[in-house]
DNA sequence: CATGACGATTGACCTAGGTCAATGCATAAT
DNA sequence: ATTATGCATTGACCTAGGTCAATCGTCATG
């Protein structure tokens, strides 16, 4: 079963207590929109946590064309892969819209692990959980069905306690272009399948906005869920 | 750019370095081919090391395909991610032949780590090496063109140093459908590109057996590597 | 207001590759 | 030897969805 963390925010504790062990060598910094922080190969780099905006994650395939593997948000701490094993970042990342951060270089990164252990347990567990996430990603992008995918994207995007609450609103963090990318579909397909839904009246779109009103979250759960008859 | 270890094995010191500082708590076990070591989902389960065989990491989509993650061979270590970050396992893990393993349960590799920091270390690179080859997965899976995912999949499996070694022979370490699954396509899909291969003089079958012979490594190389023109 | 620019949307088209079904080819079982 | 079983292969078919191109909105700029 996918968790459908598509995009990611810092969400509880881990990211806390990282950022309270690695504060006295965090640095800010603000990044324009476009920045690249490193590209796929570097071997140096450094150790960011995202105060505001958001950062992609990217690798390019021969052809050129781009696969999105991630979006960061809000508090996420990532870029400490070339540190645990010594091999080059996988990917590229690059800030999509204006953002600042706090970042470390590689160095003051080992001092820390060296002089704390407990954050390699964070760091772990950071992995792992991209790890699972990655997972998610694989399976995303097998699972056939565009309507599908942009189905269950959308309800991952749904606030919080979704029970039957009032404002069943979706806001699309990012322009539907990069979301869609996201998915591993094209910008077309996801507007048809958008279309579609609004046409059998699971949501409405609201013209002008990055939202959609979800009119019948049922059907959207069930279209999510493959339920094919 | 993909490293492309499509199947794994232990290839270096980590693994024996990690199997060291393991060896006391582990206990011989035989797995018959088929078995189910655990599910997605399940919460315990334990660290196992292979000492010959095969193990496939896998989803069952929601519709029922299933979408191989990881083939792992002799020597490799894994299962312990539930331990690090106290998620259940995110995938299934099954024998694919009669596999003789090392297994540790839960308990045991918590005590070891609270005992051996060190451990921890190892199962960082270990992580990180998974989380790269699952980018490879997705870039692999995002990537169009079967005869691509075919064509590198074959050299992947070419052994040492094809400079211009005499013996260019390719042996499919798994039934051809297995392997397709790894690609993330049909057997008959599969069947074809290789066909097609052969047809075009790159490679030559070799009835009866999963071994293909290599006549124009130079044109697979190109193949691979997504030459349009 | 007029113009441009950029993104979303829609339509028309085309193809890669999944699906289903038939056939072949081996080894295993009787 | 003969049948049975299981996988690989091939063929025919069909469709999801990528590509290209035209249109439309919306917002920014002069």
């Amino acid at each position: 079963m996918m968790s459908s963390d598509l995009l990611h925010y810092a969400s509880y504790d881990i990211a806390q207590e990282a950022k309270r062990l690695l504060e006295p060598y965090l640095m800010p910094r603000t990044l324009k929109a476009g920045t690249l922080l490193w590209r796929e190969g570097d071997t140096d780099g450094m150790l960011v946590s995202i105060v505001s905006g958001k950062v992609k994650i990217f690798r390019i395939l021969p052809d050129g064309k781009e696969i999105t593997l991630y979006i960061f948000g809000d508090g996420v701490v990532f870029g400490f892969m070339p540190f645990l094993d010594g091999a080059p970042y996988p990917a590229n990342a690059q800030a999509v819209v204006d953002t600042d951060v706090l970042a470390m270089p590689r160095s003051s990164l080992l001092q820390v692990i060296k002089k704390n252990p407990d954050v390699a347990l964070i760091l772990i567990q950071h992995l792992s959980k991209r790890l699972r996430e990655a997972f998610d990603q694989i399976e995303r992008r097998s699972s056939r069905g565009t309507l599908t995918k942009v189905a269950s994207a959308l309800l991952s995007l749904l606030p919080e306690g979704h029970g039957q609450r009032a404002g069943l609103i979706i806001t699309l963090p990012l322009p539907s272009r990069d979301f869609a990318s996201l998915l591993g579909i094209t910008p077309e397909s996801f507007s048809r399948s958008i279309t579609k839904l609004a046409e059998e009246g699971t949501i409405e779109r609201m013209p002008g906005t990055n939202r959609f009103h979800v009119q019948d979250i049922k059907r959207l759960e069930d279209v999510a869920n493959l339920i094919v008859l």
